[in-house]
DNA sequence: AATAGATAGTTCGCACCGTAAACCATTTTC
DNA sequence: GAAAATGGTTTACGGTGCGAACTATCTATT
């Protein structure tokens, strides 16, 4: 590509192509987890631990409900995953990693570090530092901006 | 998200999330242009100049060629493009923006930098420039990492 | 207590997207 | 001149985002 072709693209071209290799490289590293797909839900019902519902998830990673049920689905399907009613509230169900699933994290996590210290090879820790803080900085300066779609799940209907 | 969380996610998260919602602000912006998907395909095609062919395209931008073809006819039912056998091998096309496209053009570039600009808002000038390369760092070190998938349109096939 | 509204989650349907496979036309290789 | 390679097309399939309509349940208001 030429420099003036760089010039012109559209800054999300960059981000999306490092998106596609980079999900490329960790299903490879994940192929035998038997995890090839949802990783930052996974990440994330982990992290939540309990008391994580669907809805949580929809919030935390700005995907909707629909998309939600299909990835919830799928660890189901992959008995990582099981849904308990909450008593108190029996409209919605907290997520829990089975064992199955907890055997698999350590190295799931580690795949997952190693691909982010492999991705940012080259950068000092300062430097990563203040890389990560820009990409904050920039998913900001984006999200302030006016978009095609409105976002997702809304707690409350903006109707007066 | 916890301070945990987030250091647990996978890089990839972040590049998406911006990229979903870069788009969205494009897409927003170009409202009124009639041009509403495959915005690095126009630049591409605008940029290569005479003589691009969707092969070249292909090659530019890692879109495989079935893909290409898809966005081409996009291009086409729009009559944004013309396709033009090309005499000398003819089985390729050299594709042509249409004045209709030419007239759009610098309303597109215009929003593109526009965006460009709103979303690095807060870096100086030299922040930008070492933002930008640090970005094909991590893409060329991803790149060297070995993949899912393997990549697109081979110029010749490894059979030996 | 009754009703209306909001919320968690599901199902369905649609358009889009990447990609494998098979294909046609043409050019290149040997 | 036959075989292989190349540019481009078509078909097909699974994945994905998302609007719409739905069920079940909870909350608020009267």
């Amino acid at each position: 590509m030429t420099e003036e072709m760089l010039q012109a693209m559209p800054l999300g071209r960059f981000f999306a192509y490092i998106t596609k290799s980079y999900y490329g490289v960790l299903a490879k590293k994940l192929e035998e987890l038997d995890i090839d797909r949802y990783y930052s839900v996974l990440v994330a019902m982990d992290k939540t631990g309990k008391g994580c519902t669907q809805q949580m998830l929809c919030n935390l990673l700005d995907i909707d409900k629909v998309s939600m049920v299909r990835m919830i689905d799928y660890f189901l399907k992959k008995k990582m995953v099981r849904k308990i009613q909450n008593p108190a509230d029996r409209r919605e169900y907290f997520l829990e990693l089975t064992p199955k699933a907890k055997v698999r994290l350590p190295e799931f996590y580690a795949a997952i570090e190693e691909l982010n210290r492999e991705a940012l090879k080259g950068l000092t820790k300062e430097q990563q530092k203040i890389f990560k803080a820009q990409l904050l900085t920039i998913e900001e300066n984006i999200n302030s901006l006016p978009a095609e779609k409105v976002f997702i799940n809304y707690k409350k209907s903006p109707k007066k």
